[in-house]
DNA sequence: ACATGAGTTGAAAGCGTTTACATAGACAAC
DNA sequence: GTTGTCTATGTAAACGCTTTCAACTCATGT
């Protein structure tokens, strides 16, 4: 337009360079009449200065509206005050549930997170790891313990402290529960009410220590009893609501003398799912179907009839994995393994089987 | 215990010093025989190094399994590649799956997302916006039009481009609808049938520009037939499944001729709640009460009946607001308001009214 | 032969903190 | 008065990158 007028001098950045640059640390010492090393001090340990001069520094940096910078900050002391988080999916609110109390307690310890979803892929996890790694978090929290075989070396090399949750371990940090006796106990409850044919559905088994023990659990509790959980009546499928209707499909398809009188879902929306479809194939819940799901989620209880579930504190989780995590990056001692108990939820969905 | 064996000699930070130091561009540039610049410039912008040096430059990289310091990169370019994301809360699924899109689609550019949650607080947001400036993000994802004055000054000043979602605007950029609209029209679709008291019931309305245009939407489509949205019928409650029970029966409770033969409702959890209270007081859903819900959750299709609700395609939300963050933080052109259609999915709880 | 210029590379100056170390006072003990 | 101990502050060196600028190498055109 006008090729008089100077061109604007290039900033290094490709950003605009604003006359209105942020106060730096710098800015707050000069206004302050002291050092930028008692502007540090000042922020970060404020005991360490009189209190005079904390609070010369203070007011400057607040007339001035210094904020710390975190790179720099990071950079420094190589620690970022940031911590990863990956859940297998956030489709299934209970890892929601433990994500957001782990956030909160985090935050309250002055701790960002990062979080992502693996999609229940074990490539797709370490990937995401690996961002997080390159972001130099200070703390990982996993779900479950089983993981790419890489993920451990990486994280160790980076001294990368690892919260592994929702299922137990001898060999790492965890917070979490049993599956296979949390599954148990409800085959239990369901075997001492007189139900004989027993399925258990859950999500994918694969690379998952939580799906497959929950199975396990229910075979278990037959077999003590001299019952036998037939391949027919032990479902993998996809995880979902849609994925539970399907189940019933599969597990109501054959002869009634087949079918299963009870199951166990690996999670509330497989049951819903199931509930679903039974109601609209006239197929009458609790009285010729018993069904019970897992992680009480916020719709269990308003179905119709409400759903009798296994509850896990996901809330505990989260919150006890952040704390522990904390404790972890701090070098200090710390309880190598936390176990929540599950609950199981007495409702509507489980009575004697029909023909008892 | 040894006296005699030297200590290690402290290092800088209050960590071990390993001797596994991990390795940096130096160490890369050594073993490659180049200078760090161009390490560093083969990793950033290899077109600009010789296809021969770039290998040498990745070939000891791999090796040496050297990742870059984002916390170094942070700091040299002043961006941190990292944006921020604030919802009202995780337990409104509409959220978690906007920004569930968003941070995938955000991923896949390479940067990573801060997310928290506001619990519908104004001075909660204000505070995780701080965090999130502090920690210098380049740029923020928020729902809703209504903050803290300050949040958008601190913004400015730091630079960080917002984007605003599941609202319009005409002053902020934005990928939203018009919430009074969708309302509006559901309200409309009742009318039609013969309904003449149509209640709405929706969660806090308090800084809130979603909630409260979805109360007008129904009031404004019977004003224009002559009907008045008595208050009674026009309820704001706490937001979910138990707050729905409540609201059901604070409509229901009155004389038959002063219920509402229809609700709207704010929110698929809320409608939930309402169809929970009907089924156990045994009020017939469609026949006595039509239900009209918000956001299609997941467990919306195979509520029996089938909940009729106003679809939102939050997937697209977080997807494009991702995509119009990328654009303005990358200072390209980007249109002002992207405008999503809400659809009115027809399933199960509405019929006419039973009095016709 | 020389200037021109495009394409590569390296040296070095940041980026904004934290922190080891030095220094300076103040005060007590001798 | 000297010495030593403390405490409060300042100096300056990292931290590990990116990027400007200059230098250098080769073609290429004249």
């Amino acid at each position: 337009m006008n090729p008089d007028q100077p061109l604007p001098r290039k900033s290094r950045s490709s950003n605009i360079d604003r006359r209105t640059r942020l106060p730096v640390a710098q800015d707050v010492a000069r206004l302050a009449g002291v050092s930028i090393a008692t502007v540090s001090r000042a922020l970060n340990e404020p005991e360490k200065v009189r209190p005079a001069t904390r609070e010369a520094v203070m007011k400057a940096a607040a007339e001035l509206g210094f904020v710390l910078n975190s790179a720099a900050r990071a950079l420094s002391t190589r620690r970022s005050s940031t911590v990863g988080v990956i859940v297998p999916s956030y489709g299934n609110e209970v890892f929601v549930r433990a994500l957001s109390s782990f956030q909160r307690t985090m935050r309250a310890a002055n701790y960002q997170v990062l979080a992502a979803s693996s999609e229940y892929d074990l490539a797709t996890e370490m990937q995401e790891v690996s961002f997080l790694l390159q972001r130099s978090v200070d703390g990982l929290m996993l779900v479950g313990g089983i993981h790419d075989p890489d993920l451990y070396t990486r994280a160790e090399r980076s001294q990368v402290p690892i919260i592994q949750s929702f299922s137990l371990s001898d060999r790492h940090y965890c917070v979490g529960f049993d599956n296979r006796e949390a599954t148990f106990r409800a085959a239990n409850y369901l075997l001492d009410l007189g139900h004989k044919r027993v399925a258990v559905v859950t999500g994918t088994r694969e690379n998952n220590d939580r799906a497959g023990p929950r199975a396990e659990g229910v075979r278990l509790a037959m077999a003590e009893r001299g019952l036998e959980l037939i391949p027919a009546h032990d479902l993998t499928v996809s995880s979902g609501i849609v994925a539970g209707r399907d189940a019933f499909g599969q597990l109501m398809g054959g002869p009634e003398e087949q079918r299963p009188t009870a199951i166990i879902c690996g999670t509330d929306e497989i049951a819903l799912g199931i509930m679903s479809e039974a109601s609209e194939r006239g197929v009458d819940i609790p009285r010729s179907l018993s069904v019970i799901g897992f992680n009480d989620s916020s719709f269990s209880a308003v179905l119709s009839p409400p759903l009798t579930t296994i509850r896990v504190d996901a809330d505990e989780i989260g919150k006890i994995s952040a704390l522990a995590l904390l404790n972890l990056m701090n070098d200090r001692t710390m309880v190598q393994m936390t176990r929540i108990t599950p609950e199981l939820v007495l409702r509507g969905t489980v009575a004697p089987p029909a023909k008892l």
